[in-house]
DNA sequence: GATGAATGAGGATTCATTCAT
DNA sequence: AATGAATGAATCCTCATTCAT
């Protein structure tokens, strides 16, 4: 049926890439206040300062739209950290670097999380999705830093790396449940240094004789650092050299 | 829809508890079925062999009824456990034994696990919810079993307990995603297995015991510990060797 | 997601076959004025004075519900027919007979005509639904009446009865097309004397161009038609004894 | 609808009759496929190499490229028919020959004969189209061979062409509707020999001397009744047996 | 207490057509 | 003349919840 529209229609043309740009952060202004339910078309659609159809030009539906925002989002992320990451050296400091960055952007972008954990994460279709893959990679450094640190006689080599993902990864989003609900905080660097000496220390190669200087002198500074502390010196939550 | 049937569906005067039963019942097998969203409170109704306006006698709202099949659930699952679980003897054995069963109990009932990670657990509500004080208890015996492990030198005393909970239950569902998604399956026993042991090892005190260096980092924490606690300056909250 | 519906609401509880006869009647008219797809569940809702939601309680979509109220229709020709038809004797009367009551529903219901013609018949379903059972029936009353006729001798037995009735059903839709389409009128008495005639007599067994019989009514007719012409009386719709 | 490909569709110069030809065979493929509603403009120019703009340059809207198709189709069948046509003596002949012709067209292009049916002849501009002029030419072929015949004194006097027409045509319709809702199949030159042998008989003058005297009295009454009624006793519309 | 018909707001999606470039 | 991005009206259907009987 024809448009029966009275008034002169109103086309404002802007090259494609920038009304997807505009239409994905009004989407993700969108979801992130509402969540993904509870966001409508609609809503976005005025924000992005178009048209409803106009968003059914570049996107096949509502959930495409939410996939394309946090898949943004997600490679934005990883952009940022590639770099950072390569320069890092040694096990601890990689798997601090890696527990460190996830708590933060957890705690920078607490709903877009939980969109990945909540409504993209259990879909039947996750596995297969670019977002899998996407996410597959920026889990997999982990994988490898404890197969390199197996690999280098630093860890114990009957840790299962893969295992040492979950664990972390796991344990991460466990402890940021409450957070995510919206109750309290938390501090990631805090977080982030308890996590990677828990399972630093459980992975390491007991304290053996030959156990790399390197820890067991990042141990003593963090000690140290403590005490420091204690006496009031200053308040050196990373004895590391770590970058945040 | 078609019309109904002529048949007139039975009334019926059951006992209020035989109702709820059979209604939660009913539901428990829908919401497995089709998850909450999909699941039709007619459907319910039907099988429950009522109609839905007695569902709202005993339910406030579907949420509701959601909220008590699983607190059924767990309440059966706790029940199941505590007993053995009490049988159990040594860090290694009861920390072996809250993986397997929990690992058991998602092997066995995927659905309803996905709806206490899914839908329960991420709504505002959780937090104060009866479900939450189950989970609370559930999930705390692991913090008694390391507190105990610590108490009794089993286990390095600068491990948090809570963080530990986090680490183990955070790894096993970050390891069953897959699995509540419907993609492949797992061993229990095997997993638990794996987990335990890399879990437990990294806890365990100073593998190796003659590691000159390593009791002499132990002691430098164990006293830098000591001087916090005694001074008293900060919540500290951990009062190990990590850092806040 | 719940009603917000701050009004209290207003429940008018019905017997259901009459919310289904009062849906029906409201959706009839709308269909019969606006056609299928114009018509507006909306609209139907309002003249039935039901909600929409009320409409699908009891109709599966919009298409079901068309479906239904053909059928209804359709049901209701045939039982009017029914035992009229049983009463009528010999093959000319029954052709008639037959030709003309489906002449009159046409020009009586040419909306709902249309809709069996153009949105129900073609369909792919068509064939399986109980629309194409009951039309089967109805049509077969002529297969039968050319069948029989062929047995009682009167009646050419190379004809094919199936086919004669294509030729019937087909002749009349062809013939009302025009006025299907808003064009003008007819008058379903003459055309059916003639449709009823010109197949009837090609039927037929005999006259042969030597058939002195044949020539004798020929003659007689042919003077009958030049009287009529002469004296221009006035419409006369059926000539023969048959029954309106 | 996924963003389109970045690889710009050519900007072509085409002779405006190569275009037009151009979309009106993209059209007509995909009218054929989809049928009408669900021909979609965009996939119809994607096949015409050019964009939705450049249609609406040649046709005012998606009804009018319907019909264009649909006339191009017919104009071409009637050239191809015309000639042979002219060869064809004798009213079986030629009668024959319009029955198969149009049973050929029909089995040939199925898709194309319901638009016909279904979309074009129903609606209310078709009279006064330039369609119904074809049609009107292609059917009235079949009106003159039955004017030619009764005035060679072949065929019965009192036969109405233009009745003749519909009985064929509607006939070879309802014959074809499962064959054109894609149910089985049919063998045009079969049916064309059953329905012209049909119609032809029934309209040739004089058949068989032994006539059952049945319906001989039946016709003997029918003009004698109406002969009464000329006389004035009662109205009489039909002057001959077949009235107009 | 049980019934189950009725409520009613809600929102994603489609696609022919337009018109600035 | 060609492009194709933008328009925007339009509507079917769902289903948790209520409440008259």
């Amino acid at each position: 049926m024809p448009p029966r529209s009275a008034a002169k229609r109103q086309v404002n043309r802007l090259p494609p890439e920038r009304r997807i740009s505009d239409i994905m952060a009004a989407a993700k202004e969108v979801f992130v206040e509402k969540g993904y339910n509870d966001a409508l078309i609609t809503d976005i659609a005025l924000r992005a300062g178009v048209v409803e159809g106009s968003i059914y030009r570049f996107f096949a539906n509502k959930r495409e739209l939410l996939v394309k925002v946090v898949e943004h989002w997600f490679e934005e992320m990883l952009r940022d950290d590639a770099e950072q990451f390569a320069a890092v050296r040694g096990s601890w400091n990689q798997i601090r670097f890696i527990v460190y960055t996830h708590l933060t952007s957890i705690h920078r972008d607490p709903a877009l999380s939980r969109l990945m954990f909540q409504e993209i994460r259990p879909a039947p279709d996750y596995r297969g999705s670019h977002l899998f893959e996407l996410n597959r990679a920026y889990t997999h450094r982990l994988v490898d830093v404890v197969k390199a640190g197996i690999a280098a006689g630093e860890l114990r080599p009957e840790a299962s790396p893969s295992l040492v993902r979950d664990l972390v990864f796991g344990c991460i989003e466990h402890r940021t449940w409450a957070f995510l609900r919206g109750e309290g905080n938390f501090d990631p660097a805090e977080m982030a240094d308890a996590i990677t000496n828990l399972v630093h220390h459980g992975l390491m190669l007991g304290s053996e004789p030959n156990s790399p200087m390197e820890s067991v002198i990042t141990r003593l500074e963090a000690a140290a650092a403590r005490l420091e502390a204690t006496t009031g010196i200053a308040s050196a939550k990373t004895p590391s050299s770590f970058p945040r």
